[in-house]
DNA sequence: TATATTATTGTAAACGTTTACGGTAACGTT
DNA sequence: AACGTTACCGTAAACGTTTACAATAATATA
């Protein structure tokens, strides 16, 4: 490996003037940063970022740590956090966890010995990552989450409204005149805080102001966000209340596996059955029919995730807890009930 | 920050026994061993991982670059491959290139300062790459390419047979009686190595062995891998040539963005229109109606792929260029034409 | 001419680890 | 009693940079 030395070696200076050079700084003649300069790219001289760090000692970058990779709705999150971070000059380190079954804190263990400036945490709930958020003593942010009632100081947090926005949703499949309505998908496990739980108790909210029934042992099928999950959950609800007439599903991915399990089953949607989504991924546009679904505001919470966090870097604060508003596409996957 | 001199401080030995304790060495007393321990974690210490490689000066962790996070087959590769490289106890770095603008070299400049012991390159074709991969001195890898024209000893290459993959589908289709087929997607800036060059090279000598006609300027649509892409390309082929009854898609997400062309235009699946993928993402066999596609072998590929980079890496050897072979999904989108 | 200023280059120490090797004490072997 | 072995701990150097500061030469100022 070629280092710093060698460069200084080839030129005639000291590795002192190479520094210079490398990190344009003043007080080099311009023969020494030409000849240097040369050095460089002849020698194919790639300064050794461990060793820098090291000298600098200062913590470097923004980890990302998201939680599944399958989720669609993260995935364009994590982009648009990305590409903000690195319009403002962070380096971003992205940590994959699965959804289910990684802890965070194996992942904050390793990626501290990287010293991060600070912590982007896209997905999960505080809850379940209650015990691993106590050992960051850095800035850091919870996205899809609200880590209000945590109170640490360190710790933002930013979400969609999840309960106003399932709440507006089932109402819309009330105001239809849905009197039966089956919701699915979240986390089994439900921890107060969870988004999912959120939204479910924006749902039943919205139910019981409406005084439609809902019985939760029949009315309610938990599971993890994906296709199969949705196909599964949806099956199940029918099973369980064949009068439900429309269906909330507490994702899009979801409701897709839920619609193809409708089909499956010969309903037709919107006809037969209504189904209504939650995220807003770019597929519900494309898919036939149209999902109907709330659209997180994907751009404004990278925007104020990166501001808050950069902000809190630079000007230790406290942190700040913020809900985002939603809105809502109106698809073809809703419809009035035949009956 | 608590630093390794801290421990020694703290417990009366010297930096070197806490050094030991850490790296789980030999020579430590137990007594020692238990009271370091407890003072790493009352302090709650990590080990600085910048000194750690610069004293170690071992090459740390693989370097994966993908081309494309909204490419769902992409995203499912890396999955793949991040889960294997793990499993292995290697530290993955992942980079993400947008598909269209952003260009390799520099988060290959980036990415050399970190010493990673090796590159895997996800998407893109070698002859995009052709300038940055010169400069890559260590093993590395172009997954869903070939680079076996470009004769690099340090650059791997593997891919699903493109070329064989199309002919088979586009086979499919003429076999349920097509006689006028249109080609959407791939990269509009087409290089011979490039796999969705192959894959319409693929098509177009199976139309012309069955003797159809194809006529390149109306019955071909390339496009990014987009949903947006697809849509358009779709619209744009059905206007040139009204006679097209079957559609190849050189990917599920250009696939997909057609089949809501489609339907916009009042064509139905596969009943009007007959229409193939490839990729094979999850979501084919969740859509209505599910997408009839070529699967690429996600497994095998990312098996592969690790196993020839972690290879390459102990056991310095030249390149080895891989083709994997595809499947086949016979979903719901592609019928006999109508007349 | 003497002194101050500036431009450039050099010296030395430091960042937080690991590693090769030296030392000591306690014990076992002949 | 002399030696070898083992278990533990310490010394010192090194990894590749950056930074504070000193030194020098060249030039400007009085």
């Amino acid at each position: 490996m070629v280092t710093i030395k060698d460069i200084a070696r080839v030129t005639g200076y000291i590795i002192v003037t190479v520094s210079r050079v490398i990190n344009n700084k003043a007080d080099v003649s311009e023969e020494a940063r030409s000849r240097i300069e040369n050095a460089i790219k002849e020698l194919d001289f790639y300064p050794n970022a461990n060793a820098k760090s090291l000298k600098q000692a200062l913590p470097s970058g923004i980890t990302v740590i998201v939680r599944g990779m399958n989720n669609r709705f993260l995935v364009s999150l994590l982009e648009e956090v990305q590409r903000l971070l690195t319009e403002h000059g962070e380096s971003t380190n992205v940590v994959f966890l699965d959804e289910i079954e990684d802890e965070i804190e194996a992942a904050v263990r390793v990626s501290k010995n990287e010293r991060p400036k600070g912590y982007i945490f896209l997905g999960g709930s505080a809850s379940s990552f209650h015990q691993s958020f106590h050992q960051i003593t850095i800035p850091s942010i919870l996205v899809t989450g609200s880590a209000e009632d945590l109170h640490y100081d360190n710790l933002s947090s930013i979400t969609t409204d999840d309960f106003a926005a399932a709440y507006f949703a089932v109402n819309k499949l009330l105001e239809q005149g849905h009197k039966r309505i089956g919701i699915i998908g979240g986390n089994p496990v439900a921890f107060a805080t969870d988004n999912s739980t959120r939204r479910l108790q924006g749902a039943i909210k919205a139910l019981g102001d409406k005084g439609a029934v809902f019985d939760k042992d029949k009315d309610y099928a938990p599971g993890y966000f994906s296709l199969e999950a949705g196909y599964e959950s949806a099956n199940q609800l029918l099973e369980q209340d064949p009068d439900i007439t429309a269906v909330f599903a507490l994702s899009d991915i979801v409701a897709f596996g839920a619609m193809r399990a409708f089909n499956d089953r010969g309903l037709k949607v919107p006809d037969d059955i209504s189904i209504c989504g939650f995220d807003g991924i770019d597929f519900v546009t494309y898919s036939v029919p149209r999902l109907t679904t709330v659209k997180q505001n994907v751009e404004e919470i990278a925007e104020k995730c990166v501001d808050d966090l950069l902000l809190r870097i630079s000007y230790p604060r406290s942190a700040f807890h913020l809900t985002v508003p939603f809105s809502f596409i109106d698809g073809e996957s809703v419809a009035p009930p035949k009956k």
